[in-house]
DNA sequence: GCTGTATCCAAAAGCGCTTTCAATTGGCTT
DNA sequence: AAGCCAATTGAAAGCGCTTTTGGATACAGC
C-alpha cells in the first residue's frame, strides 16, 4: 500500500490540501509548515502518483514519438540514436520524458498517435519524418495538439531543420577552396527536398566562382552504397570527369569509396570526396570522410525545446527553427599528400 | 471537452459501469448491448482516458528505460536503435509503450528510476547494462518491482543474453574450418564478462582441435578503434605470428583493418578476421567482415517479452533467456581469392 | 404462488490528486 | 473596540475510470 497525502497529511497535523500545495510550492503557504511537510515526506518516503497529478490536471508531463520504421539503416540508426538522445536530454531537463510507440504500417502508426493524444497519454508528439500529405500531421493540426517535426515541411507548422542549401554551398566552397574546378554532385531521390536544396547549394557555389557545370556531373540515386557505387562508375568513365564530388550523404560515400578502391583509385588524390550527415563511420573509413555534421543531436534537443514551449505557453512561436551545421575537414577531401602518422 | 464514458453511457440510455464493462470486454454483458455502446462510441470518437484507468486499475501498460549514457559510440547507437525497435515492437503487439528517461550521472539514474516506479509511471523496468553492485537493481530488487537486465548478470535476476562462450567458439571453429592453425585472439576490457565469456570459447575451440595457443596471440583492449590499431601492430610483429583473429567487437577489427591497410597487408589473404556484433557497417567495409550476430533486436524483443510475462503473471520464469548468435561469413574470413563481381 | 438461480445492468464508492471556496487567524486601521 | 485586510489553511468537489454490491427481470422447480 503506497503512502498518499493523507497519510503525509495526518502525520503532519495538515490538511491533504496543505500538503499538495506544498508539493506544487504554492506561494501561499508558510515556510515553517513546507518544511514541516516536507520532512514528513521523506521520512514517510512519500512519493507523488504521477497518474493522479495527470488525471486532474490534465498535464502528462510527457512527449509522445512514434518509432520510424526501419529505412534507411545505418544512418537511421545512428541518426535515431543521436536524436532520442537530444531529445530526451532538454526533456529531462524541462522535467518531462519520452513515450515510444511502434507502428508497423501508416495505418498503425496514425492509429497509435491516435491513441497517445485522445487517451491523454501525453502533452506533444514529435515527429521523425514527413510525407507528402502525412495523416498524422493532418491529425494533429485537426485536434490542435502540439507538435513538432524534425525536417522539412511546406506547411505552417512547428518544425526544427538544418539549412541544406546553406550546408551545400559550404561543402562546394571548400572544394573550390581546394583548387577544385570540376566538381560533381551526387545526389538523392530527385523529389526529397534535402536532394533539392543541397543541389541548389551547390549550383549556388559553383555559379558563385563563374565555375562550368556538366550536367553529366549530377547523378541521382538512393541513400544507398550501391547508388554511390554506381554514381562512381559513370563519373570515372566520363571523357572529362571531375576531380571532386559532393556526396549526399555518407553511405552514399561508402559506395564511391569502396568503387575507387577496386578500380585503384586514391583518395582524394584522384578524387576528393565531402559529404553529409558525418556518422560516426566517417570518421573510421580510411581516408576518415570529410562531412558536415548536421547537428543530429541538436535537431532533436531543440524539437523537444520548441515542443515544450509550444506546450506551455500559448505565444506563437517561431515555426521554423534552423540547426546549424558544421564542416568537418577529413582527409577525404585534402588536396595534400597522405600523411598517415 | 473530451468525451467520457458518462457521455457514451447517456446517449446508449445505460450506466457508465456498463460502458466500462463494455471497454473491457466484460464477460457478463450481452451482446447487444455491447454492440449498441460501441456503435455509440463510435460515433462520439470516444477514447478511454489512459491516466484515469491507470489511477484505479494501478496499471500503466507501460514499460520503462533509462537511457544509456554515451558510451562506445558507434556501437552503442547500432546496439541502442535496433535494441529499441526489438522492445517497442514485442511490447506494442501486446498493448504496452515505452518511456524512456534520462539520466545523466549514475545519481540521476537512479532518481529518474525511483520517480518512475514510486510515482507509479511505468509497469516494469528495463535495463541495459548492468555495472557491478548496481544501485539501481539494488533498489529495483527491494521495491520487488519488474524489470529485466540485457546482459549478464551473476545475480538472481531475470535477464536476456548471449551464449558468448559458445558465440567465440563458433567463430573460432570457422576459422580452423577455412584451414586456420595459428589464430590469435584480440579481447576488450578483461573485467567484462563479455570478454571473459568469449575467451574461454575461443580457448575451447583450440583445444579442441590440439592447436597450440600462445600466449602472445592473446591480447586484451578496449572496444575502441585505438585497441585494434595497437594490437594488429604488437601482433604483427610477433616472430611467429597468426594468420587469423577472432576479434571481440566490429569496431576493434576496424581498427586492425585501417592498420594492415597502412601496412599493405591484405584481407583475408595475410590475415583473416572474424568479429562480433555485426554492426551495419561490417557489411560495408572492404572487406566486408564476417561477424558474429548477436541478435540485437531479439534482445529486445525477448526482454520485452519477459518483463511483460513477469508483470502480468506471477509464475516464476526461467530467469535466464538466451538469445542465439549467428556467424555471418564474409570476405575478411574467407580463404579465396576475392571475387569482387 | 413462492423460492431459487441465472443473467444483465445501475448505483455508488473510491483511486490520489488539484483546486475552488470558505474559514480562521492575527495584525492594523479608524 | 469594532471592522477590515492579508496570509494561511481546511473542506469538499471532482478529474474519468473500475469494481463491488446489489437490484431487477426472467424462468425453472417445488
Amino acid at each position: 500500500m503506497p503512502i498518499t497525502i493523507k497519510d503525509v497529511a495526518k502525520k503532519a497535523g495538515v490538511s491533504p490540501s496543505t500538503v499538495s500545495r506544498v508539493l506544487s510550492n504554492h506561494p501561499r503557504i508558510s515556510k515553517e509548515t513546507a518544511r514541516k511537510v516536507k520532512t514528513i515526506m521523506e521520512e514517510l518516503g512519500y512519493h507523488q502518483n504521477v497518474m493522479a497529478r495527470s488525471l486532474v490536471s490534465n498535464k502528462t508531463y510527457t512527449l509522445g514519438m512514434v518509432l520510424p520504421r526501419p529505412a534507411e539503416e545505418l544512418f537511421q540508426n545512428h541518426f535515431f540514436a543521436e536524436n532520442i538522445r537530444g531529445i530526451t536530454t532538454q526533456a529531462s531537463r524541462n522535467g518531462y520524458d519520452l513515450l515510444m510507440t511502434a507502428g508497423h504500417s501508416e495505418a498503425e502508426e496514425l492509429t497509435a498517435v491516435t491513441r497517445l493524444v485522445k487517451g491523454r497519454r501525453v502533452d506533444g508528439i514529435i515527429l521523425l519524418q514527413s510525407r507528402r500529405n502525412d495523416p498524422i500531421i493532418a491529425f494533429l493540426r485537426n485536434e490542435g495538439f502540439p507538435f513538432v517535426l524534425i525536417g522539412h515541411s511546406e506547411e505552417e507548422i512547428l518544425c526544427v531543420d538544418n539549412d541544406n542549401v546553406q550546408a551545400a554551398f559550404d561543402a562546394t566552397q571548400h572544394l573550390i577552396a581546394q583548387g577544385h574546378e570540376r566538381i560533381g554532385f551526387v545526389s538523392g531521390p530527385p523529389h526529397l527536398t534535402v536532394s533539392i536544396d543541397r543541389l541548389e547549394g551547390y549550383r549556388k557555389a559553383m555559379n558563385g566562382h563563374w565555375l562550368p557545370m556538366q550536367p553529366e556531373w549530377i547523378v541521382e540515386g538512393e541513400f544507398l552504397q550501391e547508388s554511390g557505387y554506381r554514381a562512381m562508375s559513370y563519373l570515372m568513365n566520363l571523357p572529362e570527369r571531375p576531380t571532386a564530388l559532393v556526396v549526399i550523404d555518407d553511405i552514399v560515400t561508402f559506395g564511391i569509396l569502396r568503387g575507387l578502391n577496386e578500380l585503384g583509385y586514391r583518395v582524394p588524390d584522384d578524387l576528393s570526396l565531402v559529404s553529409f550527415n558525418n556518422i560516426a563511420l566517417a570518421e573510421l573509413s580510411s581516408p576518415p570522410l570529410s562531412s558536415v555534421d548536421i547537428g543530429i543531436y541538436q535537431l532533436g534537443y531543440m524539437a523537444s525545446q520548441q515542443l515544450i514551449r509550444a506546450i506551455q505557453d500559448d505565444h506563437p512561436l517561431p515555426l521554423r527553427t534552423i540547426v546549424p551545421h558544421r564542416l568537418i575537414v577529413r582527409e577525404s577531401s585534402l588536396n595534400l599528400k597522405r600523411n598517415w602518422s
